[in-house]
DNA sequence: ACCTGAACACCGTTCAAGT
DNA sequence: ACCTGAACACCGTTCAAGT
């Protein structure tokens, strides 16, 4: 797709490098998923002694893993000018995080871990935020507390959405779990009954494919609307009490 | 604190049991996080071989962990009943997640990823959360969407917030990282800098402690609210062009 | 039914040594 | 500076065997 999906090494005398281990970590991700990366794996990709890579991610798995999410997150911060529409600009955010992930999906599990939180410090999205917000009216408490909000409601959807699917046999596994959800008794659950057809496959616990090939359109624009409607709520009444 | 916390076997001739094995994973989690998690330190609590495990989870450690999790929000559901205010209902639901979250920070990696979000099928879950939005007025299409965007938030503030810090040295990386943070230039970030006191480790990304450690309540608030404000606002709308 | 015991194919990481 | 090479202490999981 892009214009370096496959990383490559020359023939001989050429460096490793941290952007090449980088961009192989992540083609292992996209290829095998998270159970399928490691350390090794990526030195035997880059045809080099394991040990090679700790020479240049001194702290290990976890410092690369950081630097993979860093990167398949790369410049998803829409530029903010003066005048725009703060509601616009958070909507064109989180649009754009949702696609960006979409495109890197097995990546999804590692941000709301630990990793992304903090290791690839981004300071720009963390200036732009709350530039956004400040230039909406939220001052002092409530600019972090709406900070806070908007960070994690960026995260929330998507992590869920591209959440990895249990794939020792998909087909199988999908079959049996549909049935299983058929077979819920419909004088207890007759919500779930009434809807079964919208529901199977098109809502979380009930699916059984992950959101890079099913994904939940309807339900993230419902998700991302409620969102922006509703700080554009709370901000009446922080600015009115103010 | 609760009644379970220390799992135990008897002298001998005692079972091993599917309860126990989960109780016993929960509280190594609990201890020692989920790098400290492994089938073979379950089983060395517990005093018995590795493999004894496997009789009770044929699927292996991702079946086990599935497990913990649901056991770790077990309960959680609020009750619902007639004529109980769907908005409400909606902010109990939040708050009790978070603080059944916050009693076992250390599973929040596990919640966004596969596990929770179908393993555990937990079907009452489901049909409550439809009670409540089809108390509110959502009906077909828009009562997905509407469930999808409230399991994804429901979801999304804790599993940031309770995101566990990296932990090889606690102390000496947080003031290193706050250092970092300190040095960010003021002419390219003036809120960050204008912010700072309210900022530093009180928000996602400039933080160096978990929320298990440092909650970050205030913006819990104000997303739940911006979130229940954003669905009446979504409903009125829905509602009108029925 | 429930668990022991051995075995296989992997890991992440450290440390010394080469060039 | 950058990588090889050997080594250590772990993993998850399978499979046969015991009782």
């Amino acid at each position: 797709m892009s214009k370096e999906d496959a990383p490559r090494r020359g023939r001989r005398n050429d460096q490793l490098g941290h952007d090449q281990i980088v961009a192989t970590a992540l083609m292992i991700i996209d290829r095998d998923g998270l159970d399928g990366f490691s350390m090794r794996e990526v030195a035997r990709e880059l045809k080099v002694y394991p040990t090679a890579i700790y020479w240049y991610f001194k702290a290990g798995k976890n410092a690369l893993l950081a630097a993979v999410a860093s990167r398949a997150l790369n410049g998803v911060t829409p530029a903010l000018h003066m005048n725009d529409d703060w509601r616009e600009w958070i909507r064109l955010l989180f649009r754009q995080y949702r696609k960006a992930l979409s495109e890197h999906p097995n990546v999804a599990p590692l941000l709301g871990a630990q990793l992304v939180s903090n290791a690839g410090v981004n300071p720009i999205l963390v200036e732009r935020v709350l530039t956004a917000l400040d230039g909406a009216g939220f001052r002092g408490a409530a600019l972090i507390d709406a900070y806070n909000a908007v960070l994690a409601a960026m995260l929330g959807y998507v992590t869920l959405e591209f959440a990895p699917v249990p794939r020792d046999e998909p087909d199988s596994w999908a079959r049996a779990f549909e049935q299983q959800l058929r077979e819920l008794p419909s004088d207890h659950y007759p919500l779930i009954h009434a809807n079964f057809g919208g529901l199977a496959n098109r809502a979380f616990i009930l699916r059984w494919e992950s959101g890079s090939t099913a994904p939940l359109d309807g339900g993230f624009e419902t998700y991302v609307e409620a969102f922006v409607l509703g700080l554009e709520a709370k901000l009446a009444k922080h600015t009115m009490s103010a």
